[in-house]
RNA sequence: GGGGGCGUGGUGUAGUGGUUCAACAUGCGGCCCUGUCAAGGCCGAGACCGCGGGUUCGAAUCCCGUCGCUCCCGCCA
């Protein structure tokens, strides 16, 4: 007998069916017991009359709730149930594997543990049916992310995670033995997809792990996240990648918004707008008085940079007065940018790059990449860095590559933005932080 | 790396010097209920209040240390 969906039941009204769930809720009665059986598609009571079958009664009597159960039986239309007007005459019942008694914590219960402690037992978070939907928003993100890139010739690249040297700073690098020497894990595939560039590839993009060796405690850091990168080539400035990125985005919403926007404003009561093109756009320069104007105050040190409440207070004034979720922060100073941002011309110190904040959240980064061998090795060598460890990368610069940039993306980050979730944890399958690596 | 907050039955909370201070909810166990409505009623078990030290006649409650968690800053996606 094949498997029935419980969405599908009312299809299959006075046949026998087999399903397949978890015991959600058990009513154990005098004469009656019930089961409220979930799969992935929904919920579904079924009728036992005890009676009927005494070692049955009694099997299902000591069950836990979330046992994963197989169910034959009878479907019959039944006005008096509540849950969709059916239920099914239970017939027979596999128990597949009985959950123990009594849980960790009750998933579908009033209250709910600590962060922390759910995450110990991720796996019975995870059938909290507004995780589901965390993913599967996810999925259909990343497909309409490729579908966007590759209706428009991009390549897909998957670059190594173990790399011989340093690539930029070092700092937040994590080492591994690696046979006899030293091998690092990737922070960032820059580099790589930079090559793609010189490789002559024009369009590259990459969906994958990044690792970061940074202690940070808050609440949208990790070790390990899912970076989301690209790299196109033959651009004028860094305006063609914000050009690109932001229709790219809104491609994005659009998608998500057509499968999910329902179950999206009902579980996270979060009405999905696809973001208008063009994202506001704002210099470092006109931010600073901006932030003046609004009575923002940043830390003395923060010459060049800004600080999260900076990026809060951004956000919000662009949400305002434009009703803006997305606003590109642009032209930063090269003291706040790495090496390889190209410096514009035509304003002395500062980089053709910008970041994107989501919701104040700093989402991506993205920049015109400098692809000239001697101005580049120039701005390294006034970063204070030492050319040799950088030896391959700066060769990459020496045989014909394009001007080129691109945008480096978080996974869930974005997410966060998007369904409005206070913290990445929530935002992430398994979290990998400086002091959780497990489970 | 710096700073703040929290740590009470399985889980979530209340209690901030003694007097109903160890409570409430949920979960768990038992009994009851003519088919319930992500049920209801009654009864019961379950925490020496993270750990160590101190102050006090007396500490879950105040102090110190320590561990764990968490948030913010730094850093970034």
């Amino acid at each position: 007998m094949e498997r029935t969906l419980i969405k599908n039941l009312d299809q299959q009204i006075d046949q026998q069916v087999m399903i397949k769930g978890w015991l959600h809720t058990l009513r154990d009665q005098k004469n009656m017991q019930f089961l409220i059986i979930r799969d992935r598609t929904g919920l579904v009571q079924v009728a036992h009359y005890k009676k009927g079958n005494l070692e049955l009664a009694q099997t299902i009597s000591t069950l836990g709730t979330e046992s994963a159960l197989t169910i034959i039986g009878k479907v019959v239309e039944n006005k008096v149930v509540k849950l969709g007007g059916l239920e099914i005459q239970l017939e027979e019942l596999i128990v597949e594997n009985a959950a123990e008694i009594p849980l960790p914590f009750e998933p579908f219960g009033e209250y709910l543990p600590d962060q922390d402690y759910r995450l110990d037992w991720r796996y019975l978070d995870l059938r909290r049916d507004i995780n589901r939907l965390i993913f599967e928003v996810q999925t259909t993100a990343e497909q309409a992310m490729r579908e966007y890139w590759i209706e428009r010739d991009f390549i897909e690249m998957h670059s190594p995670k173990i790399m011989g040297a340093p690539s930029e700073s070092g700092a937040e690098l994590f080492s591994l033995p690696y046979f006899e020497t030293t091998a690092y894990l990737a922070q960032s595939p820059q580099f790589y997809k930079q090559m793609a560039m010189a490789a002559g590839y024009e369009r590259v993009f990459e969906i994958g792990p990044v690792f970061r060796a940074d202690p940070s405690f808050t609440s949208r850091h990790m070790t390990e996240f899912t970076g989301v990168d690209m790299e196109i080539s033959w651009i004028d400035s860094h305006e063609d990648v914000m050009a690109f990125m932001e229709r790219w985005l809104a491609f994005t919403y659009q998608k998500v918004l057509e499968k999910h926007g329902d179950a999206i404003k009902e579980t996270f009561d979060v009405t999905l707008t696809v973001p208008s093109v063009p994202f506001p756009r704002i210099t470092m320069a006109e931010a600073f008085d901006l932030l003046e104007k609004i009575g923002y105050k940043l830390p003395p040190e923060k010459k060049f940079d800004l600080d999260p409440g900076a990026e809060r207070a951004i956000g919000a004034h662009f949400k305002e007065t434009e009703g803006a979720d997305y606003v590109f922060v642009t032209d930063w100073p090269f003291e706040a940018r790495p090496f390889y941002h190209m410096l514009d011309p035509n304003n002395q110190g500062i980089t053709r790059s910008f970041d994107l904040l989501g919701s104040g959240l700093e989402v991506a980064t993205g920049a015109q990449r400098e692809h000239r061998y001697e101005i580049l090795k120039t701005q390294a060598l006034a970063k204070g860095l030492t050319l040799e460890p950088i030896e391959s990368y700066l060769n990459y610069f020496r045989y014909g590559t394009p001007p080129h940039g691109g945008f480096g993306f978080g996974l869930s980050r974005f997410l966060m933005i998007m369904l409005n979730l206070s913290n990445i944890r929530e935002a992430v399958y398994l979290f990998r932080g400086p002091t959780r690596l497990s489970p």
